[in-house]
DNA sequence: ATACATGCAAACGGTTTGCAGAATA
DNA sequence: TATTCTGCAAACCGTTTGCATGTAT
């Protein structure tokens, strides 16, 4: 793979980024300090980090994909309220490569891969009295 | 909720589909009986019966939604080479209680859903040099 | 020199929506 | 009659792609 400063710029928003970003998000922090990069750019760069394996894309319904620095197996929690992606803790009863085998053991398949989310509530938004704050005025996700 | 021809030929398109349909399948199924059916309506009826509890929606990344007969719980697995959708038997290790009790007692969010699927292969698709097919040329998805 | 990357803008695909008219209650 | 529904077509939104140009090796 090719240098380029674009794509180094991209990696470097998805590494320092405090949450688990969107293209969008990304596009804007790399428009900071290359006013001409395109968001086409991004969302190409974008996924050639993900194919080669330095980058992870966490994918939910009805709202744009967005992309982890973490890359070690975690779940996630999507707020209902805030719409925010919250890491995991180790606590998840979810174990792949017993569940892989215990599928394979009573069905025909073949299990390759999975995907597993959480929906609820951030403690944020659980606050006494705290509104529901729609998605677009809340980017700043509490850990 | 006022009844309509065209939300009752929806719904018996959804409950008796063998497999898991998407929007586009439904639509062609009613317009055989109703040629003048439009998608929109299509995609609001769906919409209505979800929102009802009489269908369940399936959503999965960079597909259209699939629909779902059947309401109680089970997992699915999503065929990588032929793109059908397939029903998990109960032998899925994943217990949603006891998940969100266990995440609830170790982290400060609340838990209230969660989407869980496999991804791997179908056993027509694992047979001997059988070729990868095209998810447009098979819409047959065996059980 | 020759790949490969970029910016731009148009296209894509699944889904939603605004509207005037038709069907239900 | 009052409300809800429909067909149609346009809009929507995140993402991808074609193309001519630019940049790294």
């Amino acid at each position: 793979m090719k240098y380029s400063k674009q794509r180094e710029l991209v990696y470097q928003a998805v590494l320092q980024s405090a949450c688990h970003p969107t293209a969008d998000m990304i596009y804007e922090v790399v428009r900071a300090q290359e006013p001409a990069v395109s968001l086409g750019t991004v969302y190409r760069n974008l996924g050639r980090l993900v194919e080669e394996g330095l980058v992870r894309r966490i994918v939910l319904p009805n709202t744009p994909d967005r992309f982890d620095r973490r890359l070690e197996e975690h779940q996630h929690l999507l707020c209902q309220r805030c719409g925010g992606l919250f890491d995991l803790g180790p606590g998840v009863p979810f174990h792949f490569p017993q569940a892989k085998r215990q599928i394979e053991s009573c069905s025909p398949f073949t299990v390759t891969g999975y995907a597993l989310y959480f929906t609820g509530v951030c403690p944020g938004c659980a606050e006494y009295h705290s509104p529901a704050i729609p998605r677009d005025q809340i980017e700043n996700e509490r850990k």
